[in-house]
DNA sequence: CAGTGGTCTAGACCACTCT
DNA sequence: GAGTGGTCTAGACCACTGG
């Protein structure tokens, strides 16, 4: 079909009819939009989960229905806080199987999640690591306590779909599309999963020149 | 509904059935599939567009079908190679509306598109652009030509979702999510889209240190 | 209880591509 | 022509939430 699916029209009058809506404004039920435009509920529903997607919509389950996404609600995160761990964040689970321990925190800002953090490191390496760890950023915390040098860093950047679990645990629906920060060096193999309608990776660079390297 | 969705279970069987499968393996059509797990193919498809996404099968239109989506290829890209533009690239659209010139090219990696760069710069700047720009990476081209300085370079990432325009420049079908990168300086704003299915975007980074700035 | 979003079905038509 | 994926419909049941 090279004509326009009807359900992408859908979702440009949706678009419009959004404009310049504030905040939690209440958006108009599926059945109800469905009937005014004349098209069934599941082309409605194809057409507001993109917008879902997009971070323009919010729904909620039973009465709640669905509402307009407040703007303005990315933050800019950096690099360097992430790796280095300095984003707020709750109680690290700390699991061990085999030699990898793995230690995995929820990243929150205000009162939402905005990322999951995994980190696999060598259990042998680091005896006693559940005990004690006291939640204090991770990388100063083996820095200090077991002596470590992390030696290069090798980082990379990717999108993903999130599992359930990964879904449950970031409050989103699973298979929404999340940004994926991963690297990996001496010690640590981590990966950072991120809301991205919530935060987005702020890369800072001065006068274009190579700071960066090439890999 | 707190239970395990239908559609979740058919993509665990049909990740069990792709297996290890090596790539471009034809893989069974939606009716087959729909009639041997006994559910509809819609429940089949909304299971089958997850590992779309995630770029475990490709589809084909008429007679082409789906197939298994080959491994490993996925290809680093590097920031540095972003910015500076030296990906390969096909010929570049130039258009200009009001005072803003806008450079859209697409990168190609073999025969495949695997981003689009969209870069707007002050029209009034650059003066004679249009004809004097000879596809030669954009940055090198602006500083040996109108010997512009960028200053310093904000950059960030997040993901997005394609517009039906990006999808066709990029081969994927209309809202699969992608990797953006923008960056801002003095002279220009730019955009890469990238397809995650094809490339990683690379930072390289040495021994922990403080190369990357809070932003 | 009424209404919401989430899931699922059975069927239909279309454009496309291979044989 | 046969079979594929892409779209769309009308209807159904469920879990959940608010008044």
């Amino acid at each position: 079909m090279s004509a326009i699916p009807r359900y992408y029209q859908a979702k440009a009058r949706l678009l419009d009819l959004l404009g310049d809506l504030p905040g939690n404004t209440p958006f108009p039920p599926e059945r109800e939009l469905a009937d005014a435009f004349g098209m069934s509920r599941t082309t409605i529903r194809k057409a507001m989960n993109e917008l879902v997607l997009e971070g323009r919509l919010i729904r909620g389950t039973g009465r709640q229905g669905t509402i307009v996404a407040p703007r303005d609600q990315v933050h800019r995160l950096s690099l360097d806080a992430l790796v280095q761990d300095l984003a707020t964040r709750e109680q690290a689970a700390v699991r061990t199987t085999g030699d990898v321990l793995t230690v995995e925190s929820v990243l929150v800002r205000g009162d939402e999640p905005v990322g999951v953090r995994s980190t696999s490191l060598c259990a042998s390496r680091f005896p006693g690591f559940a005990e004690r760890y006291d939640n204090t950023p991770l990388r100063r915390f083996l820095a200090n306590t077991y002596r470590v040098r992390f030696g290069d860093l090798h980082l990379w950047c990717t999108t993903a779909l999130t599992t359930p679990r990964l879904a449950r645990l970031l409050d989103v629906r699973p298979a929404t599309p999340v940004l994926s920060v991963s690297w990996l060096d001496l010690v640590e193999r981590s990966r950072v999963v991120l809301r991205a309608d919530r935060v987005h990776l702020a890369l800072h660079r001065l006068q274009g020149s190579a700071q960066f390297h090439a890999s």
